[in-house]
DNA sequence: GATTAGATGCAAATCAATTGCAAAAACACT
DNA sequence: AGTGTTTTTGCAATTGATTTGCATCTAATC
């Protein structure tokens, strides 16, 4: 048995304990995010899994089910997203790590250490800032798109 | 002359300072991002011009002339945007005020007066990030997304 | 008011995201 | 292993937003 098939049946255990089947593109779908340096968008998947046969709805519906089951996390970026692993010391928490998004490319990147305080005394009218309760974005150009511009 | 008709004068005068030339459709767009409490995607510009005769490409194209001459501001969501008036203590900066973003609804709110500390000594493979050119988003439930969820 | 470069309107093309449904696969139980 | 039940997939079709080509129109200039 390879390390890659003892990674898999680990993987399909994690999906059946959140109540799902153990189907092939969905492990496949969280080896990949598993491994995945930056948090990935739909077509990201579609892309990296094209030598496999899988039809694009079905990875858009295993993202979507993995998501909602707590197996990854969903990135918004307003109307779209990315998707990322959940990491184990965010789950019982509201809020990931801050990301920067690319401007041009729309590539995101993970900067967990970068740490950003929001001041306190904020009266801001969402309830949502007062509480802490959001991911935090930086969006600018990333290293490869500054060069092309 | 109505006040209307004179801010639309000085509004045709500002559209023709950056080379464009005044239409109808161009200063109805400015004038209603300069009234908005908050950036507008197209489909909101749209819908409030809805009234009027002009083609949603037309509004497309004015949108992004009006921000690629410098009088609009276009915040990134991904890969949509949303539009907003050019602030003048922008226009020199890269960088403008933070955005709240809803994970729900999509709606952008502006928090100018939120204040974010990103640690220095960040040691970000990112130029962007060590050189401050970028912009904050927040991102999270609005107030109304938080109720009837 | 005539000229002309720039802008618009319309229709068509593109592209991403989503849905319905029949066929296939996963799982539970013999 | 075989069978039945439920979930999931694949395919095709749909939706909806964004973009483009091009003929027509118009703002700005003379």
């Amino acid at each position: 048995m390879t390390v890659d098939d003892s990674s898999r049946i680990v993987l399909k255990d994690l999906i059946r304990k959140v109540g799902l089947r153990a189907t092939a593109s969905r492990v496949a779908v969280l080896q990949l995010l598993r491994s995945a340096q930056h948090p990935l968008s739909h077509a990201d998947v579609s892309e990296a899994l094209s030598k496999e046969p899988w039809d694009r709805a079905t990875l858009y519906r295993n993202l979507m089910d993995l998501s909602e089951a707590g197996l990854l996390r969903r990135v918004s970026l307003g109307s779209t997203w990315r998707f990322e692993q959940e990491q184990d010391s965010n789950k019982n928490s509201n809020q990931g790590h801050p990301h920067f998004v690319c401007t041009e490319c729309g590539t995101v990147e993970c900067v967990p250490e970068l740490r950003m305080q929001v001041s306190k005394n904020t009266q801001a009218s969402t309830k949502a800032i007062q509480q802490g309760a959001f991911d935090v974005q930086l969006h600018g150009l990333c290293n490869d798109c500054t060069q092309s511009s």
